[in-house]
DNA sequence: TAGATTGTTAATCGATTAACAATC
DNA sequence: TAGATTGTTAATCGATTAACAATC
């Protein structure tokens, strides 16, 4: 029987995954306990027992949970037994920082083309990785079969930019710029906005 | 009467203050409707009637909201009728696209300190602020009374400087490091992480 | 065996939505 | 007046928590 299971559920799976891989490296016991994770994520041990048993029994009773089969459970749960490639679109500051940061090959992403509209950049290189125009992103995307990218352009362009990358068969879009993207059902966005995060915070502050 | 107002409302409202601008930028009409800023936003129109009527009555039976007002109500909210002063730690690619980023002055917030750790970039220049050693940190922000802070550093480091902006006086962190961050209450954290928005996407790809 | 911890149930708590009187 | 849209209420829906039998 398939149950849809809450995007709210599927959310804090890789924040469990990403603490698994902490305990990992700390490397000193091969088991951990809901109430342990819960503990040091400031979460309820009984909300991580009831996520995780949506998907599965993956603990047992009086020792908890074997870290390193947790982690490869939530890897094949959230599909990151495989490393997605990236499609960047936008090599402005931002962009050159995600094209360089090396956190995303370890946790199953890899930025492996990038796109700019300026001719300037265009041709060059950002770590490693050819810069191409914009104009070559939908041959590009719907030759390789890419599901995942970031946009990381001005605010202004950046609705075109996503409707293109739809229209190529992208599945998934992290999007950096500060606005809503309007897309359709089936492709998922997540947000990336600064301003917005503090804005949330200062509401709290005198 | 105080009523506590869930932390989830306060969410959205910068979501809402960021529609707003854009149909102020668009220009073409004083007033807008709960109907239509659910329609730009996906979310449904009684949610934001809901939210709204947290703070007050800002609209008009028939005609709707002015959006000016809306703005400036929303702004007084959420304390933005102020420009917030932020302190930076972590001046690596990252941190120096942040510095750079000229959408934080438009919407309540400016870069003014700047700290790495790294000898050969102190003293340098990043867009305009002196970069200081961390040893400073503390004195600089006790001093300045510095309420809101970014950072932009390795993991490894960034429980240690959160304990030390917090300690400073700091009120609210956000954190680009990929992991969480305990603070004591009062004291506010958001998270950004590239990573964990793109494995929750990947969750619902094949 | 005794202690620890799971997976699950039922109760509680909280958020969203539908509907509509009020009124611009 | 007729149409539009608010603010609010009550109903619905969904998420979290407390508690505990099962069992390692």
């Amino acid at each position: 029987m398939v149950t849809q299971i809450p995007d709210i559920v599927i959310g804090r799976l890789p924040i469990y995954l990403r603490e698994l891989r902490r305990l990992q490296d700390e490397g000193d016991r091969l088991t951990t306990s809901s109430h342990e994770l819960g503990e040091r994520l400031g979460i309820s041990s009984a909300q991580i027992r009831k996520d995780l048993s949506h998907f599965g029994e993956f603990g047992k009773q009086g020792t908890g949970y074997h870290i390193n089969y947790l982690v490869d459970q939530l890897c094949q749960i959230l599909h990151l037994d495989q490393t997605w490639p990236v499609a960047l679109v936008g090599v402005g500051s931002l962009g050159t920082a995600l094209a360089h940061y090396d956190g995303f090959k370890l946790r199953g992403f890899e930025i492996r083309w990038v796109f700019d509209i300026d001719p300037t950049k265009i041709g060059a290189e950002v770590n490693g990785v050819h810069i191409q125009a914009v104009d070559e992103l939908e041959a590009t995307i719907a030759q390789h079969e890419i599901a995942v990218a970031i946009i990381a352009t001005p605010a202004s362009v950046a609705q075109d930019v996503a409707d293109r990358l739809v229209a190529a068969g992208i599945k998934a879009i992290l999007s950096y710029a500060p606005l809503h993207l309007t897309a359709p059902s089936g492709v998922h966005v997540s947000y990336s906005d600064p301003v917005t995060e503090l804005q949330r915070m200062t509401y709290y502050l005198g």
